[in-house]
DNA sequence: CAGTGGAGGCTTTTT
DNA sequence: GCCTCCACTG
């Protein structure tokens, strides 16, 4: 077999046409599961291993770390050591090599810092002290989320306050202003200046693009429809000469417009590349049919789109299960239950199944039902590695060491460990160096050397910062021979951090451990030479939300929010909180592409899907504190009803050999009697059919009605909604 | 300056 | 209901 038939095998027609569409710009529209990585992959193969284009002269983007990880592994398999010569990055980290590389025309040193989000509301605040702008009538939550929208579409401080569409919008571009000279001055940027930045450089800079185009010959975007204005145009700048730029991607998909993902790019990449061919992979080898039929039934309600007619040809399958529980303690309990018939009954395992939601708040309860049954879980996202404080407190060490401008991090540093500088201190030192012309650093240094002389400043303060300043001279001085671990070493030595941690924190054992963690990670540094390996740790400290996620283990449930569920698959997968207010969420009810986008969510989640879905939702739910009746999800009614079923009556879960299992706690019983409404009382619901009225109690304004239906069993109904017609 | 308690707040979060 | 941020007290 040649190696091109080699590579096109087992591949559909479409699959193969966009592997072998090779010239010219090219449109993959990829429904769930239609063997998208699949696709992407083996055409890189085709260039590489049939067209005998260099793996050199290949650039594959994609959004996460995960995916490109998985790309290339998969490419290893196909293209063979040659994959080690392919460019496969995420934009960010793409971005952040070329900043490296040629930042200086940007005003930027190759030591530069990249700012997380905690560290970016820092900045931002300080910017709106410095033009006056009180915090408590202008959230720097907000301030932060306009100038990062701003950026996203390529925008500058000027190009805000040009184009302002709201007087928020106005102070805010003041603030962009100042937040920008305050990033410059730190040699640091952003999450969004890594991209903004790179766009600036290439389009200011013709020889630095001109250096790229000449690299790579074929570029490819993953996920296409999540990209931002400034992500597009990077492609689009990066295609510029060979004009061979292939990007994937499924507008159904796509749940990340909040955080300025475009889904015009589609239609722009279609109007300024008119000749692009478009390739739609349609057929699903992932879900059953009732599945996926239900997933295009709900899909359909959205006005905005285009129909793909997905189709498998898996046609046998178990029907959605649609069901209703009292509250999110059963409704918990309901998937427990399940997880362990399917395993009893079907041979599934716990790790088959994901429990998937909208807000992380849901997760609680899951996990407390987990522990309370001895089931095994995994929960994905909650507080990042890098995120924690600890963590954070020591990379910003090493961040100080490797970029002495970077003041958030000196200041974020300089009293921890405490040793005597407060706010009040670092102001004075801030207005000290302010007034001396000089960077916070040079200030730190020129004080200590004067030993406490200038009249400006307390004795104390001078001496406690010299202490200071000693310090991190020291570490700086070890920072050039010591390998990137021993320097992690020597800082948490010189500040006494551990001591530290048991002095402050009850869980200091666990925060200690998180330490221990960043250095492991550091590990992999440990051969390169002293600036390097902290040039590189600090890249990947900022540019990897996780540590290697754990192991899959095959007996542990997962819990998951839906976004992060996107391009993940599992053969069992139970939506949790199927309610209007959280899928549709409260903050997206009146808008109807917010409402759109819902759906996509609940679409995405739907199509994780393989065998079996079940949709659940819960009669009451507690909400910030309150316990409120909450009604079905309006998505419900969009799945075709010929596709649903109720499930068997409700299984209890049963305990697991390793597990400590407690009955679960009684759901509380209102009290019968009310409104007319008594315990025995015969009537009839359009849906259910005849009932007892078990007992009725008031919940808000309204009343609580549980009723034994003949048929249907036994229902907690809201006497507003529920339309009951007494009886006899 | 540092540690504690009350008020307010609150989707989602690839990088 | 829980977490974060700020203000106040020791």
């Amino acid at each position: 077999m040649t190696a091109a038939q080699q590579i096109v095998d087992g591949l559909n027609a479409p699959q193969r046409e966009a592997v072998e569409a090779i010239e010219g710009p090219l449109l993959i529209v990829a429904g769930p599961g239609s063997g998208k990585t699949r696709v992407i992959t083996h055409r890189i193969a085709y260039l590489v291993r049939v067209v005998g284009i260099s793996p050199y002269r290949i650039l594959a983007v994609t959004f996460t770390n995960k995916a490109a990880r998985e790309m290339k592994e998969r490419l290893q398999h196909l293209v063979g050591e040659r994959a080690d010569r392919l460019s496969v990055s995420t934009f960010h980290s793409f971005c952040a090599g070329v900043l490296r590389r040629d930042g200086k025309h940007m005003g930027l040193e190759s030591t530069f810092t990249i700012y997380d989000d905690e560290d970016q509301m820092n900045v931002v605040k300080q910017a709106m002290e410095q033009v006056d702008l009180d915090p408590k009538r202008y959230p720097p939550r907000a301030v932060q989320g306009v100038i990062s929208r701003a950026k996203s579409l390529l925008m500058d401080s000027h190009a805000l306050r040009q184009g302002h569409q709201s007087f928020f919008e106005e102070r805010a571009a003041s603030v962009y202003q100042r937040y920008e000279e305050l990033l410059a001055r730190n040699n640091g940027v952003d999450f969004d200046d890594l991209l903004l930045k790179t766009v600036q450089l290439f389009r200011d800079h013709d020889d630095v693009l001109a250096s790229y185009h000449r690299r790579y010959i074929h570029v490819m975007i993953d996920e296409f429809q999540d990209t931002n204005v400034a992500q597009y145009a990077l492609a689009k700048l990066l295609a510029g000469g060979h004009r061979n730029i292939c990007v994937v991607g499924d507008a159904d998909q796509s749940i990340y417009s909040w955080r300025h993902a475009d889904i015009r790019n589609i239609l722009s990449f279609q109007k300024d590349y008119p000749e692009a061919r478009t390739v739609t992979l349609a057929q699903n080898y992932r879900s059953t049919a009732p599945i996926l039929n239900a997933a295009k039934g709900l899909i359909s309600a959205n006005r905005m789109r285009l129909d793909k007619e997905l189709w498998t040809s898996q046609s046998e399958g178990h029907p959605v299960v649609v069901h209703e529980l009292y509250n999110e303690e059963e409704e918990a309990q309901f998937v427990l239950g399940e997880v362990d018939r399917l395993g009893k009954e079907d041979g599934f395992r716990a790790g088959d199944c994901a429990v998937m939601y909208r807000v992380n708040a849901q997760s609680r309860v899951l996990e407390e039902a987990c522990l309370r049954y001895g089931v095994k879980y995994r929960l994905v996202g909650g507080v990042r590695f890098y995120q924690r404080r600890e963590v954070k407190d020591v990379t910003s060490y090493l961040r100080l060491i490797h970029n002495p401008d970077d003041e958030v991090s000196l200041s974020r540093v300089i009293n921890v460990p405490a040793r005597g500088i407060g706010q009040r201190s670092l102001e004075e030192v801030r207005r000290w160096a302010q007034g001396q012309g000089l960077p916070m650093y040079q200030a730190l240094l020129k004080m200590a050397e004067g030993g406490g002389a200038d009249p400006l400043l307390s004795a104390r303060v001078t001496r406690l910062v010299s202490g200071f300043v000693d310090l991190l001279l020291g570490l700086t001085e070890e920072s050039r021979r010591l390998d990137v671990v021993d320097l992690i070493d020597a800082v948490l030595e010189r500040t006494g951090y551990q001591a530290y941690l048991q002095h402050r924190y009850e869980d200091s054992e666990e925060r200690w451990e998180n330490v221990r963690e960043l250095r492991n990670a550091a590990q992999e540094f440990r051969e390169l030479e002293p600036p390097e390996g902290l040039g590189l740790l600090l890249e990947r400290q900022a540019l990897v939300a996780d540590v290697d996620s754990y192991e899959e283990s095959p007996d542990a449930v997962t819990l998951i929010t839906l976004h992060q569920a996107k391009g993940l698959e599992f053969p069992v997968v139970f939506m949790v909180g199927m309610e209007e207010g959280l899928l549709p969420h409260f903050r997206s009810r009146d808008n109807d592409q917010e409402l759109e986008e819902e759906r996509r969510l609940c679409y995405v989640g739907m199509t994780r899907s393989k065998e079996r879905l079940y949709l659940l939702r819960s009669f009451r739910r507690g909400f910030m504190g309150g316990n409120a009746p909450s009604g079905p999800s309006r998505f419900l009614y969009e799945i075709p009803r010929d596709l649903t079923a109720s499930p068997a009556p409700a299984p209890t879960p049963q305990r697991s050999s390793w597990g400590m299992w407690e009955p679960p706690a009684p759901s509380p019983r209102p009290k019968p009697d009310v409104d007319g409404l008594k315990t025995g009382q015969k009537v009839r619901h359009a849906t259910f059919g005849e009932g007892i009225v078990v007992s009725c109690a008031p919940s808000g304004d309204d009343y609580e009605v549980t009723v034994a239906f003949d048929g249907a069993g036994v229902k907690r109904l809201l006497l507003s909604y529920a339309k009951l017609d007494r009886l006899g």
